[in-house]
DNA sequence: ACTTTAAGTGAACACGTGTACGCTCAATTT
DNA sequence: AAATTGAGCGTACACGTGTTCACTTAAAGT
């Protein structure tokens, strides 16, 4: 009853885990992930691997949700930063770097995967980023007191470009990492004016709008 | 002397492309490519795939380069639907999306290798993209006269929406596509607006953004 | 104490993989 | 006409893969 039982298998299942997160790389990604390999980091026989999982593509999901629990957790790190009264956007985009730059591996992955080959695995990167969205969305609602339909558009487009510029931050040195997180904070400000002029002022903008065309 | 030989060399090059090409699909990616099948499709031996290229990876770039070849042709057709006086953020938006429909596979290998585990192929992807971002930079300076600063943070993100949305296109429907175009066109018209502003009202959109940290 | 359960094992299977080697034989060059 | 070149072929090899099956052996349940 003591359950020793259920820790030790715990325990390997999360051996697993580990041994498949190390095998990630620049080089070597979740579809060349081998089970034989994963299991003899793990330090088990391949064969016990199925007392785990059933599939390779189990261990991968399961491997796409702890990293969007990790991602959802900094958020709220983030929040925290925000509260202590630093600005928002200089807060997101330097917390979601240092994402990237701690989180190397499972930020390949749900970035691999989001355009990888198994739909199932797209959809389960599409829902942890959904999550991010919606956070912010509403974060933009109650404390920015946007309307919800600009709050999406806003949202949707923030969250895009920081996991574009999180892509590039993967191949990038420090000092071009600092370049790119400027750049961004640089890129959300331009949006929060855009979306600051679109509430504040939306017949005179709709002007400047037709004479860029 | 008539090159017969030369011709039939071309020949089977453009084959073993092209089964490439068909071989890739959402399910099956250029990473479990495998040499043989490639061969089997084109119609020759597995063997004789060394005769036209040295490696696999020699393939995957070729078609990389001939996806990023097709999306700048695409460029040249928005730019001339624009000379016919449309919106140029529609044109683009819509003409790219258009791409992303007649070329899914190509896009898909871009998007994928984008991110992919070979450095020279996340290079090889970076530099088709940069084409991209550039000349929507040059025509920002060009025909909006922004500053060359201002246009180049505009250019980049426009281009990491446009890229993002197409991705999200490619698992979704006719109408969902339909409603991403839409979303993607009002981002886009956000960010002019934000550029506006900022390039208009330098000091006193300061005090806007600092209204919301 | 006896039975059941289940994590972990080791051998074996069938298969697809990349690629080295030596060959053919038609196009090309001399 | 003779010599050379080179695209394409068939065989063979060594290897890693996922998965099956019948097993051991402790923990858990009775």
């Amino acid at each position: 009853m003591a359950g020793i039982r259920a820790a030790q298998k715990e325990k390997t299942r999360r051996a697993l885990i580990q041994a498949a997160m190390n095998q990630l790389s620049a080089e070597h990604g979740y579809a060349s992930l081998s089970l034989r390999e994963v299991a003899r980091e793990a330090g088990i026989a391949p064969t016990s691997f199925y007392r785990h999982f059933q599939n390779m593509e189990e261990l991968g999901l399961t491997l796409v949700d702890e990293g969007g629990l990790t991602l959802r957790q900094l958020l709220r790190q983030s929040r925290q930063q925000i509260a202590k009264g630093g600005s928002i956007i200089r807060a997101s985009v330097t917390t979601f770097m240092e994402f990237v730059n701690n989180n190397t591996a499972i930020f390949r992955l749900l970035l691999q995967e989001k355009s990888g080959n198994s739909r199932e695995f797209r959809m389960a990167v599409a829902r942890e980023v959904e999550h991010f969205t919606s956070e912010l969305e509403d974060y933009l609602v109650d404390e920015q007191k946007f309307t919800r339909e600009l709050a999406e558009l806003q949202a949707d487009a923030i969250v895009r470009i920081v996991f574009s510029v999180g892509a590039d931050a993967l191949d990038a040195d420090n000092k071009e990492r600092q370049r790119l997180t400027e750049q961004t904070i640089h890129q959300l400000r331009i949006i929060a004016r855009g979306a600051e002029a679109t509430r504040t002022a939306a017949i005179p903008t709709e002007q400047a709008v037709r004479r860029q065309q």
